[in-house]
DNA sequence: AAACGGGTCAACCGCGAGTTC
DNA sequence: AGAACTCGCGGTTGACCCGTT
């Protein structure tokens, strides 16, 4: 089923939101041929959409193992870790919290992290805020996560692989020292640390 | 109930790297 | 070798939602 277009008005763009339509057509369209190609397959399907928007929706919104919503603070943590490693390498960032895609780390970063650090009057590159996360929010999570979760997270320190899917924390083995270091424990006073998640 | 403002997130844009011809 | 094309990444924008006044 190949749509070839005929006229200026078929071959005109659409941009914006995608319509339910459109997504069907798209997964449909790969279900049977694959994905990649992006341009001709755009092309092909009969979406009026650039390669670009449909690669960006397929990856983002339509792929089944996609995860939307709930960053859980195990992830959090993975995220400040590899951030603080990697800084704005969001796609590198993305391979290692299976079914998170770039774009919603980069919005995690964007929203949560940079407000606070915009509310402290520092910038998040910045020695300051970088021992705001490492003393405070940092042993905050981990908190969090041993109150959830007993003691498994710290017994996890095994080394994994990249996108493992037994629970992001596996796949840094050296984010074990991070949550295990003596100056992790909570010195208090940042309260706004709390509501992260 | 309406207006407003801030937060969130889907989608677009520009650019550089890689690939093909 | 290099021009044209394609892909993927990071930054940015804008629409929508929700709480507050």
């Amino acid at each position: 089923m190949e749509f070839i277009p005929r006229s200026e008005e078929e071959m005109e763009l659409r941009r914006g939101a995608w319509t339910a339509e459109e997504d069907l057509v798209l997964m449909n369209y790969i279900a049977l041929h694959g994905e990649g190609r992006w341009s001709s397959l755009a092309r092909r399907a009969g979406l009026r959409r650039t390669g670009k928007s449909c690669r960006l929706r397929w990856l983002n919104y339509l792929r089944p193992d996609v995860r939307r919503g709930n960053i859980t603070p195990e992830e959090q943590l993975l995220i400040l870790e590899l951030h603080s490693r990697w800084g704005n390498r969001w796609s590198k960032i993305a391979q290692y919290l299976p079914g998170r895609t770039d774009n919603e780390i980069k919005n995690y970063w964007r929203t949560r992290v940079q407000k606070h650090a915009k509310h402290l009057h520092c910038d998040v590159h910045s020695k300051q805020f970088k021992d705001v996360l490492r003393h405070l929010w940092i042993p905050r999570l981990v908190e969090r996560i041993q109150a959830t979760s007993g003691d498994s997270v710290v017994a996890s320190a095994g080394a994994e692989a990249p996108t493992t899917c037994d629970g992001p924390m596996n796949a840094i083995p050296e984010l074990a020292q991070v949550k295990m270091s003596p100056e992790s424990s909570s010195t208090g006073g940042w309260s706004s640390v709390d509501s992260l998640g």
